[in-house]
DNA sequence: CTTCGGATCGCCT
DNA sequence: GGCGATCCGAAGG
């Protein structure tokens, strides 16, 4: 990334992209550590850098509200392939949810991104949620971040980790926060065993982390 | 401010 | 056939 006015690169180490070995670790290691961290989405009208807000932690095969739990499928394969990399899927109908595939070799872990800061980029991201009422909205939501990202099917499996200049998504350095700036709580909207782990991390006070909103098993119809 | 219903489809039981 | 790691607009207080 560039300062976005002159184009003189930054000298502070922010666009340095996150090695490998920062994934290889457990889902509840990663997860904090990405608060803070950039995630940019190259695409053919340029790059989106989204400042990371909100993140949730998913275990994997022994985590009942993870989608690796019941074992591997079509729609979860790529949390059982190499960390690094995107889990994307769709949810509701309607919406897409981007996950970072983490943990070692075999564990199916991974960390769904839940809120965001768009630092640049944020034309194509408003054109792509007309809804938002102002920029704190635009990523404020994991559908509404992979949205206001263009994140889709076509970028499951995607390695984030190439630190290839135009690659589709890629994760840097960005501005790390420390513990004294994080709070922790129960993942939103998910029930089962282990709904009040804390499993689900924030910046505290940041305007663009979404709502908690408590699991609500279904009213059944009448 | 809060609550509620509808949209919409693929995965799982 | 049920329901989900959600969002949005309308209606109600």
């Amino acid at each position: 990334m560039t300062d976005g006015r002159d184009g003189t690169p930054r000298t502070n180490g922010s666009d340095t992209p996150l090695p490998r070995t920062f994934f290889d670790r457990p889902p509840l290691d990663v997860a904090p550590d990405l608060l803070g961290r950039f995630l940019v989405r190259g695409t053919a009208r340029g790059d989106i850098t989204v400042r990371l807000t909100e993140v949730e932690a998913y275990a994997g095969e022994t985590d009942p509200g993870s989608h690796a739990y019941r074992g591997r499928t079509r729609r979860n394969a790529s949390m059982f392939g190499p960390a690094g990399h995107a889990y994307v899927y769709f949810i509701y109908g309607m919406w897409w949810n981007l996950n970072l595939v983490c943990g070692r070799d075999g564990h199916a872990g991974g960390v769904l991104l839940r809120a965001g800061e768009i630092l640049t980029g944020r034309e194509q991201a408003r054109e792509r949620r007309p809804a938002a009422r102002d920029d704190a909205e635009l990523g404020k939501g994991p559908a509404r971040l992979a949205t206001a990202l263009g994140i889709d099917r076509d970028l499951d499996g995607t390695d984030v980790c190439s630190g290839e200049q135009g690659a589709p998504l890629g994760v840097r350095a960005g501005r790390p926060v420390g513990a004294a700036a994080i709070s922790a709580g129960p993942r939103t909207g998910v029930g089962g065993a282990g709904a009040d782990h804390p499993w689900r991390f924030w910046i505290t006070g940041d305007r663009t982390v979404s709502p908690y909103r408590a699991h609500q098993p279904r009213r059944r119809q009448r």
